[in-house]
DNA sequence: AGGGTGGATGACGATTTCGTCAGATCTGAG
DNA sequence: CTCAGATCTGACGAAATCGTCATCCACCCT
């Protein structure tokens, strides 16, 4: 029994799993592409599997889309995770991801573009990075680092900056991403409350590399 | 001569120009409900027009979309125009204007949600409402009232903060529009360098009344 | 008054997209 | 090696959507 059900490599799973994994992989393409209505037939051609495997896994597009982005989501946090894991100033935490999430934009244009088609409806729910980034203002201003009257109109700021900054990096690819990531943290920390000074500091900081992961 | 080409009310040219109308405002109903993808008999028979006359005017339905955020966006704008003619003060003229399109948000749901569904995509072109900010924001700065380093950086708070307002206000029925929209206001004058005092007095002068008029 | 024109209409054939299903293929266990 | 179960596949009929076109109506002009 414990054989059976505890599968080892289990080729089966795998190849499910690399089926499903390909479909929610075309799918980012398309919305990324802006389009997110592709034919069903299309999207599995792009994904290099048959026509019935689709169906197989979803029941409609909505539902494969819903599963992309959730699965963009999941990637983002993680990678916020592990790269702002150690701090424990929450203005630190918050500066850090901000500017990470600018840079990303360039890094992984398809995963952002994912976010940002969809952003804009996240960004006053309680799902994608918006809790991350509440979560990060309320600490913030418990730890007395922040000071905002109202936390649920300062994330109309903050998601606001997110999403259009990374239209802005979308349309002028000349821009350096780096620069203007920083700028807005910038601005925003100092709409959060912060002291000018300080976050102009905070937004110089050295940031991990990117370039040095995978 | 002059009889032929200077119409009276021509009532064949009003016809033509009622069925346009009709067309493009169910368009605009149905981008405002997602569903800019709706089949255009639907879309005809929502406007109450035959199927054909849709291609008499529009050759896709692209254009019909094209036209029908061209239509919002002119009404937009010519709301804005009048509601802030005479004010010679561009801080001034900033302020009124975003604290109005916050309260349109809910005064005029559809025509707000239209501008909204392809909002992120025009906050940093030269189409929309952006010139009309970015004008708002130059003049300010000339004028020594802003203190910005990149214009094009304040843009993108300045689209964002006014695309997830209205997300905001759209979301949550319950809150007080004009208090957030104030509220936001006075967060983004702060963020170009607006003396906080004068923020807060300026987003507390009384508005035209929206009520009164058609 | 009535001929001519611009506009509206909706039925129709063509095309696209959908979702299913029966069979092919692969996997792991006995 | 063989079999049963799981997954993949693409062809097929059904359904939705498209865009056109012949036709009709109302209005304008003479």
């Amino acid at each position: 029994m414990a054989q059976q059900t505890r599968h080892a490599p289990n080729r089966l799973e795998r190849r499910k799993a690399h089926t499903r994994s390909a479909l929610v992989r075309a799918a980012q393409t398309f919305i990324a592409a802006g389009k997110p209505n592709v034919p069903i037939l299309e999207l599995t051609q792009a994904a290099d599997v048959g026509m019935g495997s689709f169906y197989n896994h979803f029941d409609s597009r909505e539902q494969l889309i819903e599963a992309a982005v959730e699965d963009a989501l999941d990637r983002y946090g993680a990678l916020l995770d592990e790269l702002t894991v150690g701090l424990d100033d929450p203005a630190q935490v918050f500066a850090q991801s901000f500017r990470l999430t600018g840079r990303l934009h360039r890094r992984q244009p398809e995963l952002s573009r994912v976010l940002l088609s969809t952003g804009l409806a996240l960004a006053g729910s309680d799902k994608g990075l918006a809790p991350r980034a509440r979560r990060d203002i309320e600490d913030g201003a418990r730890a007395g680092r922040f000071r905002v009257r109202d936390p649920e109109l300062a994330m109309v700021i903050v998601a606001g900056a997110a999403l259009c900054l990374g239209q802005l990096l979308h349309d002028h690819p000349e821009r350096d991403d780096a620069a203007a990531a920083d700028q807005v943290t910038e601005d925003v920390l100092r709409m959060l409350g912060l002291p000018p000074e300080e976050a102009h500091e905070i937004c110089h900081r050295p940031l991990p590399d990117l370039d040095t992961r995978p």
